[in-house]
RNA sequence: GCGGAUGUGGCGGAAUUGGCAGACGCACUAGACUUAGGAUCUAGCGGAGCAAUCCAUGGGGGUUCAAGUCCCUUCAUCCGCACCA
């Protein structure tokens, strides 16, 4: 019938050659600054979920730009990290030839379906000229304490040989691999980032993300709000600290319990009677992988500090000391008070070893189980009587801080952001070690420092960079000393990168700073942020960490970068599975748009379902969209000279504009498709139809189906290119029907309509209702106790 | 175990937020036009029933003139977190 994809070709080079999508940083309009994560450029090409999110956002695009918006909706690639790394090991090339080749295929598949993307804006953060304001920004965390090298016992995948963060090795195994995840130390760069734990929490009030995904990251943070106390050693100066959120049950503390590895081990391995026993116990849990470790159902394993004890400092009582891997190092102290009377885990324990348990809160029967609930407090010195637990909590902190023996402590799940990466694909942190002058940052005109360009890019057996290897490049002079001196070969993780790179592209061709201050304050937060689910934990905290350490030092304007945060439902294979190459359920969006063309693609995957759910793919429906497009196109053929709407018409489509941007602007694509399908099936069931009409059913549907409604546009002689158009405005008092049919009920079930006036009262509604035949046949020989009559809505009868 | 989400025809999904459940699309059925149709058009399409009507939004209960929507309870599926002291 057409040729869609020459009609393609022809608008997507129309748009180019004339700026259509280009952004100002100078206008008069307001801006608006739509994002979507930016992707790897994967060696497998882009897939159909990219299509879903990038089209949804661009419809948006598209309809703010011309409802008057000076839009920024930018498109870059995020190619440092492993996956580019180990896809350019596998497949031989040098990762730059890799990323700059997977590169050209993705913006190939994202041009092909008319993405309105301001391609000037373009960068990949392994463009020099971008990592070396990465590298700049690294500097800046330096310089203000933020950035510390400490030896950190860090997790070590052994198939991919590479630190992970803690966030990379979740469930203890290699989030890339799979491969159970080891214990290393190794001396590490590590961002300060719990230090903005309540800056992160208390940010948050700023945005507008949704739900799901705030709760996410209030989560991840973790903050918990408790006390330290010191526990004194027995027959030691000694103190060991632990960290509770339940100081009201001190006195019911019977043990204490150390993580294996803590230090008080080590430090009194003199004194602990059976300290191989201990030692032998703590080497089988380095052993166990984190998932054996943590795994809540198991039976608690654990052993005695023998001759090693504390004194609780609330009633002087002696306490023995285990130690258990159910207590992490990592999180409070890596030692706690075990209170197995109020505490499911210690009093599992407890029972297990035969330690007492005494009950301080009453209420629950501690014979069977810990009792966690509130109740009277007993056998507890200067809580007793005390009946809630705010109360009691709120007195034993201030007992502590009187007494000197703890404080009052807030205590947070988010960890320092250890940020170094013995790989090569990353940006080299600029950083020199020089015997004599130690640390020592890269001046700032020497940056960037680039990556060399060798043969070998794989890992080395030792866990150090690939860097480590290249003589030339590692040794140096120290910026400050001139002395010989090496350089960092560790580089950084690949979630650097996309900390910032929603900045760069309001200035992206900036020499001389990341970004420059006018740039950041007309552009400001961006509006609409999409991603994945699976970014909205780990990579929206560092974004917003970078961020907000930016802002604090005075290098961005304002304190949140991201105002709404969005996610999209997954596609699923036509299984209703999720897509992978070993199911063979993978669907090639190149395909779709060969044998359907790219605005039924869109089209389809808009109407797909909710936007914020997953949804099976379904060829069949692409179809239907395709045809949908065709009656369209068909339609055409009635169009007569008019400049205003079909008298038919007019209602519907004043109901239409108003739902169309209404669904746009939340997201509402598939009813969005709907209307408009409706609005096409009404315009068919007319001989003629006025280029009014017509124009406005194709504005409607270009943000959705771009380059058909462009060519038909163009066809009709309707004026100038739709992307230059006004986005049309409705008449309110034209969406509301002058007659409508509603509902008449009998007790609550429908058994007649009638058609109402809107002008008519209720009287009238109500005598109409009542006057149908088949009402009457329901209600004849019955009292009628009240009649409602809901305008506009209907009509319920009560008889009794 | 804790937390979150979801549950509506054969399928994807609508339902102005308490007001005619099943919009729109797919699949399917019958017919028309055709040498032909994976094109197009017309009609039908939750279940039962000739029909009037009855039943139906995972199950059970409740509030209401009126419940997919609100409350209680229960089941199922998916996704997070997972010994966080």
């Amino acid at each position: 019938m057409y040729n869609y994809s020459e009609i393609e070709k022809k608008w997507q080079k129309y748009w180019e050659t004339n700026n259509s999508f280009i952004a100002s940083n100078n206008s008069e309009k307001s801006k608006y600054f739509i994002l979507v994560e930016f992707p790897y450029p994967s060696g497998s090409g882009l897939h159909v979920g990219h299509v879903r999110s990038y089209t949804a956002l661009d419809a948006m695009a598209r309809m703010r730009r011309m409802k008057g918006y000076n839009v920024l909706f930018p498109m870059g690639w995020d190619a440092f990290g492993l996956p580019a790394e180990q896809y350019a090991i596998k497949n031989k090339v040098h990762p730059k030839e890799a990323v700059r080749r997977n590169i050209e295929v993705f913006k190939g598949q994202i041009q092909d379906l008319g993405l309105s993307f301001d391609w000037s804006r373009e960068f990949a953060t392994t463009d020099e000229n971008y990592y070396k304001w990465t590298q700049w920004q690294f500097l800046k965390f330096y310089e203000k304490g933020m950035a510390y090298k400490g030896k950190k016992e860090i997790n070590w995948c052994p198939s991919c040989k590479i630190g992970l963060s803690n966030e990379e090795a979740e469930g203890g195994v290699c989030e890339r691999c799979g491969h159970p995840v080891e214990k290393k130390e190794k001396e590490q760069w590590i961002l300060k980032m719990s230090e903005y734990a309540d800056k992160l929490l208390d940010g948050l009030d700023e945005t507008e993300f949704l739900d799901r995904i705030k709760t996410a990251q209030v989560n991840w943070i973790g903050k918990s709000e408790g006390a330290l106390v010191d526990f004194k050693l027995d027959n030691s100066d000694d103190y060991l600290k632990v960290f509770t959120t339940r100081p009201d049950t001190l006195y019911g503390v019977t043990f204490m319990v150390v993580s294996p590895e803590h230090e008080i081990i080590n430090k009194y391995k003199d004194k602990i009677t059976n300290i191989s026993e201990v030692i032998k116990y703590k080497e089988e849990a380095s052993k166990k992988s984190e998932i054996e470790r943590t795994d809540a159902t198991k039976e608690k394993t654990g052993v005695k500090l023998e001759g090693l004890y504390a004194i609780n400092p609330v009633n002087d009582e002696k306490i023995q000391i285990w130690t258990s891997d159910y207590v992490l190092t990592n999180y409070g102290t890596g030692a706690i008070m075990a209170v197995p009377a109020h505490d499911e885990r210690d009093y599992e324990f407890a029972k297990k070893f035969g330690i007492d348990i005494i009950e301080v809160i009453k209420g629950g029967d501690i014979s069977k189980e810990a009792y966690t609930g509130d109740g009277e407090m007993v056998n507890s010195g200067v809580l007793n009587g005390y009946t809630n637990k705010q109360d009691s909590i709120k007195k034993m902190l201030e007992y502590l801080e009187e007494n000197n023996i703890g404080k009052k402590t807030t205590n947070y799940r988010l960890q320092d952001w250890i940020f170094s990466r013995q790989r090569f694909w990353g940006e080299p942190i600029p950083m020199i070690y020089c015997e004599e002058c130690g640390w020592v940052p890269v001046p700032v005109k020497d940056l960037p420092v680039t990556l060399p360009d060798v043969t070998s890019y794989e890992p080395t057996d030792t866990g150090e960079s690939p860097l480590a290897n290249i003589d030339s490049w590692v040794n140096t002079t120290c910026p400050k000393c001139g002395k010989a001196a090496k350089r960092e070969t560790d580089t950084m993780p690949n979630w650097a990168g996309s900390s910032w790179y929603w900045l760069r592209y309001m200035d992206a061709q900036n020499n001389d700073e990341f970004v420059s201050n006018e740039a950041m304050k007309y552009w400001g937060m961006v509006d609409y942020y999409n991603g994945g689910m699976e970014h909205a934990t780990r990579h929206l905290l560092y974004a917003r960490f970078w961020h907000r350490f930016l802002y604090d030092n005075g290098l961005v304007p304002f304190p949140e970068p991201f105002k709404k945060r969005v996610a999209h439902g997954m596609i699923l294979g036509e299984n209703g599975e999720k897509m992978s190459k070993s199911k063979g359920n993978v669907v090639n969006p190149d395909d779709m748009v060969k044998s359907y063309g790219a605005d039924a693609l869109r089209t389809y995957e808009l109407f797909i379902g909710d936007y914020e759910k997953d949804a099976a793919w379904s060829e069949n429906g692409l179809k239907g969209c395709k045809r949908f497009l065709d009656r369209v196109y068909r339609l055409k053929d009635k169009v007569v000279d008019g400049f205003v709407y079909s008298k038919e018409l007019d209602n519907i489509i004043n109901k239409t504009i108003k739902k169309v941007t209404n669904d746009i602007e939340s997201m509402k694509y598939n009813t969005a498709v709907s209307a408009l399908m409706i609005l096409t099936n009404e315009f068919e069931k007319l001989d003629k139809i006025t280029k009014a009409d017509y124009k406005t059913l194709l504005i409607l549907l270009n943000p959705i189906a771009p380059h058909i409604t462009e060519e038909l546009n163009e066809m009709c002689e309707l004026g100038k290119a739709i992307v230059n158009c006004n986005w049309p405005e409705y008449d309110e008092a034209k969406t509301i029907d002058e007659t409508k049919e509603i509902g008449v009920q009998v007790n609550g079930k429908v058994r007649a309509t009638i058609e109402v006036n809107i002008n008519m009262d209720d009287e009238e509604i109500k005598n109409l209702a009542l006057d149908h035949e088949n009402v009457k046949r329901h209600i004849e020989g019955k009292e009628i106790v009240k009649v409602i009559v809901i305008k506009g809505k209907i009509v319920n009868i009560v008889v009794k």
